[in-house]
DNA sequence: GTCCAGGGCCTAC
DNA sequence: GTAGGCCATGGA
């Protein structure tokens, strides 16, 4: 089969079912990097409130964060989850944003995409999904991010393992499309907004469910005579 | 009451 | 190298 003309038919099944998603849902890159710490399997509507209460109570940038008392972030970000984890987790990301780049992400920019992947996930508390998020959504680097979702749907296609490594799912999408910031963008925010809405956990077990027929055999017959 | 959510780390085997 | 436990809140 064509896995570079799958990928495309899907995203572009996805594009024209969903629209644009205006992804990330944040006002300033910092926030988006923040999120992206803070929604570490969480629901996002809890994220929200964690980053309301943080807003509420500082800036949303590296100095405001690393301002406040252990206690006080732990309290602002509560309603994520896990907030001793993530408080901690903040302040380690703050301080590698101000002792590295002076708290400038155009200046982290200017480093090769690789290595500043690497950066990221040398520090304690950021892996892959939380790098490739901060490299995609803050700093506009082509990079695909993978999450639980990506593979869920992608598994029930066919084309990755229901248990594949996250390096292999995001060389599926790398090896195979052209790099390009905004496509990658809305590739993953739409995969994110389909899953939620038709892709349960555990798969139903009547082969005629709407919700099955939507999130796999749809998007396979969409697909078939490409193959 | 149970399951789930836009993970990551540590330990045991 | 990988399965299992842990971290924690809040909605469905």
């Amino acid at each position: 089969m064509n896995t570079s003309l799958s990928l495309h038919k899907i995203y572009n099944i996805l594009y024209a079912s969903y629209g644009p998603q205006s992804w990330w849902p944040a006002d300033t890159p910092f926030e988006v990097m923040f999120g992206a710490i803070l929604t570490q399997n969480t629901n996002w509507t809890n994220v929200e409130r964690a980053v309301a209460g943080l807003r509420s109570v500082v800036s949303l940038t590296p100095a405001g964060v690393l301002s406040l008392p252990d206690a006080k972030l732990q309290e602002a970000i509560r309603p994520s989850g896990y907030f001793r984890q993530k408080a901690a987790r903040l302040q380690i990301f703050c301080r590698y944003l101000l002792d590295k780049y002076d708290g400038q992400i155009e200046y982290m920019k200017g480093v090769p995409t690789r290595e500043l992947r690497h950066e990221l996930l040398d520090l304690a508390g950021i892996g892959p999904e939380t790098a490739d998020s901060i490299l995609l959504y803050a700093c506009a680097l082509p990079v695909f991010v993978v999450d639980a979702y990506t593979v869920r749907l992608f598994a029930r296609l066919g084309l990755c393992e229901d248990n594949a490594k996250y390096d292999k799912v995001q060389a599926l999408f790398m090896d195979n499309l052209d790099p390009d910031v905004q496509m990658f963008n809305e590739y993953h925010a739409l995969i994110v907004r389909h899953v939620k809405e038709r892709c349960r956990k555990r798969e139903p077990k009547c082969g005629d469910c709407k919700i099955r027929d939507m999130c796999a055999f749809y998007l396979r017959s969409q697909i078939s005579d490409l193959r």
